[in-house]
DNA sequence: CTGAAAGCGCTAACAT
DNA sequence: ATGTTAGCGCTTTCAG
């Protein structure tokens, strides 16, 4: 039944036709499948496909097509499973659409970043999704727009580039949170998040280079500040990329003299730690201590007490970029969209009345 | 400085070649950085391309080198936390050796994988990383290695393929943790897992398609029965696929005339479920139910009480199947290697006595 | 060290 | 409906 093929000879369309005994135009026509081709000999061409076990190369019709049927798609840490679902949810949009993808995993890193996509480009990659590391830098995106190929942003949006993006509500729910805490006592909040600064010391939201994360402090301040509890500078600490580092950081803050009575955790990874310094520390949740995260992890749920949560529709956000992106593959002319999902805060028991 | 580029004109060498008044071969050499080429020319080349916004295409090189510098990973859920630390390994591996990373999940679905694979072997991926979803099928993977690409199996071994395999070590883990069980006083311990069978219900491991999950199972039942607490297949759940399919067969198990006092689960997307739905239903962990699971994920170290897991290097598993692979392509000639690391029992507090 | 020419495997006009 | 003929952008002999 099955010839066997000597491992290291490629069958092209052209073995395939000469064995069908026909030319080489048509057979690609019907192993590429498309022109018009009688049935007859359609089905000798596939019969020669079969018996000499051929195999396309979609290199060689990239090459000419100009289309690679591929997506790259750059995210700051696959790990984080917030990126986990967001991918997931690119993915499969991708794969019904027929598209494949191509994942990089820039660690937040931006030159990481900047070769990725690099590469990416070089590849020729259909079009790209990317959560960018720092909104301040935009020349390795732009390249993307002059090498004609659509780029949607993910989570992060910047100003200074008109492109396609897919963001949350974060600077509202940031308010809405800072405003809830507010009403139920609390004078002293702090907000952790990953994004560092070149000092590690939070001074200004201009510093903040995520676009996400800036906008989520800028509501927190806005609102601290209305209320009278500011300044609230003092109360953002910034660098918390790491275990470790996030560790150390809750320990600071919870040992300190005036120690926060809510702390607002800008991702679940910084939340888990938080929890678990809390927890080695002896101190109550929610009595001592309130606790709310942005990213509805799976594991808010378990706990004791359960999480509060700013919940993002991540798998959405992903789905909705994969969308966008295909549109513009299908040749969407519009001018830049910018989708803005809805959070919704799930209130659960982590957070007190001071 | 920047000339602007008409967008829709591609750059190619023979334009930058032309521009810098040299041979197409000369330009090549420099700017695919192979061959010699004297110091004023190499200058002069790149003068040129970088004036007229040169940008490589890699497709093209890729054509005739016949590598294109791309892994092909395949897994089942890129949303479940295990998967996704295993791609980050393979991803920090892969680019540190200068490849890129195609990602197609498959969802447990085989005729996904099936599919995948074969347009992975299309688009010329170097070599592929895969997570079978049955340890049935092997003809899709077969030709693989027909098409003359190394293939690293990633998690799941299979025995009908002799080819590089990373796993961990499953059966021994499952034998410890039962023993553990059992040497605690259980005599009621249900096995629940994702893998499904025809008739979703348990009847002989040979149904259990995963092959990890099948090991483990075959240890499970073999210590059960050797410490005369047997027939174990009545404990075995199958088909937990979805939150929702995991919630109600952990009701029907805790619902039941002679309920479980001990669940093992098979990740710790199950676990989860198992813990909401035992806090739900007012079970007390560990004094009515203990619980284990595999994989240590993140949040088994806060809920209360803490679980105790079977702690599985999964970053590491990623990391030794991508250096596997880049060393097969590399020219590695072995035979096939099986690696397998070593697992942990990581005690933690939801385990009790009975 | 550099250039000319021949492909890689496929698709895309253009004929027939 | 099918065949002919050019390429796509790059690398790679093989000369010079």
């Amino acid at each position: 039944m099955k010839e066997a093929q000597p491992k290291n000879t490629a069958v092209t369309v052209a073995d395939v036709a000469r064995s069908a005994g026909v030319s080489k135009a048509t057979a690609a026509r019907v192993l590429g499948g498309y022109g018009t081709v009688s049935d007859r000999v359609r089905d000798a061409v596939k019969a020669a496909a079969k018996s000499l076990d051929y195999r396309p190369n979609e290199l060689a019709r990239s090459m000419t097509t100009g289309r690679s049927g591929t997506i790259g798609v750059v995210v700051g840490d696959i790990e984080n499973p917030f990126f986990g679902s967001a991918v997931r949810g690119i993915s499969e949009i991708a794969r019904a659409a027929g598209f494949n993808v191509v994942l990089a995993n820039s660690g937040e890193d931006f030159e990481v970043e900047r070769a990725a996509i690099k590469t990416l480009v070089a590849k020729r990659v259909d079009g790209l999704i990317v959560s960018p590391a720092r909104q301040s830098e935009v020349d390795h995106l732009k390249e993307i727009g002059r090498a004609g190929r659509p780029l949607v942003l993910l989570d992060r949006a910047i100003g200074a580039l008109d492109v396609d993006t897919v963001t949350t509500d974060d600077r509202q729910a940031a308010e809405n949170v800072t405003r809830l805490l507010v009403s139920r006592g609390h004078r002293r909040i702090a907000y952790v998040t990953a994004c560092d600064t070149p000092t590690h010391v939070y001074s200004h939201a201009d510093e903040i280079s995520t676009a996400s994360v800036r906008e989520r402090i800028e509501g927190f301040v806005r609102i601290g500040e209305e209320a009278g509890i500011g300044p609230m500078a003092q109360w953002i600490r910034v660098g918390a990329n790491t275990p470790e580092a996030t560790r150390r950081l809750t320990m600071d803050l919870l040992g300190s003299a005036a120690p926060p009575s809510a702390i607002i955790a800008s991702d679940s990874l910084i939340a888990l730690e938080v929890f678990k310094v809390a927890r080695e520390l002896g101190v109550d949740m929610p009595g001592a201590l309130s606790l709310l995260t942005f990213h509805d992890a799976a594991w808010t749920a378990v706990t004791s007490p359960p999480v509060t949560v700013v919940r993002q529709p991540v798998y959405e956000l992903g789905e909705a970029a994969a969308r966008m992106l295909i549109e513009r593959l299908n040749g969407e002319q519009c001018p830049p969209r910018h989708l803005v999902l809805p959070t919704q805060l799930v209130e659960r028991g982590s957070i007190g009345t001071v």
